[in-house]
DNA sequence: CCTTGACACGTTACGCTATAACATATCGAT
DNA sequence: ATCGATATGTTATAGCGTAACGTGTCAAGG
């Protein structure tokens, strides 16, 4: 996958937040309606709160900050919204840390590579499709037919990398 | 990654399961003993046990087969010792299921790349050396220094999907 | 021998993650 | 205006995982 005019910039890099955020957001909302999805005030506001920082949330702590903008404090409130996110792809779940985060490419196929900092917890969807054909073929070999895949990987960002020096 | 004659056929062929298991526990063995590894019973069972089929165990499943062994049914007897055969290479955790494995490649430096299939349950442990170099691409890159990943597909096995047509 | 320290195990208690199930409300099309 | 589909409110509970502390065991060194 080759970077396009509009994509936004990887979590680790120094960026304008708001304008990614933003950028995001609208591409989000674009797509809802072009796709005829409803993006209810819930569903809407838990996508700002996975958008404000480049780091996984847990389905409780988006539910605490809900609540803080007067939804109901019940763990299925949390869910559905991640869910449906997750289902239209508005969202990804990172398996590794039960936890979920923005898309930052909502609308376009790809396959997510998910870097999740261990010394900041910073994470950054890395264009995962190279890996993803390295995988396709080797489930090829063993006569599997993949559905769906999860990668991710562990490790330092360049700022805690240098930090840890 | 090659095809070593040592290595056990993937879970998806029709093969010689007891021979699977023997051979697997025996190179565990063999490499704990290496290592100064303490293989005591309830580790030793809990391998068994993940030996037994190809899919993987929820810790509360490996509890369940461990108490009708005569240990205590508290999560920490299970967890512990899953952690153990984790932390040594002996067992994988499969993120996507919040369950264990037993590693089919205990001693060899490998990256697994886990295939679930979504008919039957069965879980292979295919090479993903291939799919680790690119994702090492992918995270350069960024300036990313990976630790460790998870790797891990679902979709249907040569048997199910041919069930599935 | 016996002490000591590291490691393993027993046990209690608890916290976090996730979903089932059912009632109510809202939306959108006919 | 009605009706079916979708969304939300609410209660309860299931499933996954760990903290913390006490006890036992074993091997090395005094």
């Amino acid at each position: 996958m080759t970077t396009r005019p509009t994509d936004p910039p990887l979590a680790f890099a120094r960026h304008d937040h708001s304008a990614c955020t933003g950028n995001v957001l609208a591409r989000a909302e674009a797509m809802a309606a072009g796709n005829g999805l409803r993006l209810t005030p819930v569903r809407r506001r838990t996508l700002e709160i996975l958008l404000e920082s480049h780091k996984a949330l847990g389905a409780y702590e988006v539910l605490d900050r809900l609540a803080g903008d007067g939804f109901a404090r019940q763990p299925p409130v949390a869910y559905r919204a991640l869910d449906f996110l997750v289902d239209h792809g508005l969202a990804h779940r990172i398996r590794r840390l039960n936890a979920f985060c923005a898309c930052m490419h909502p609308g376009t196929a790809h396959v997510p590579a998910f870097l999740i900092c261990e010394g900041c917890d910073a994470l950054a969807e890395a264009p995962g499709d190279d890996v993803a054909r390295a995988m396709q073929a080797a489930a090829a070999s063993a006569g599997f037919d993949i559905d769906r895949m999860s990668i991710e990987a562990t490790g330092l960002c360049p700022a805690c990398r240098e930090g840890a020096r």
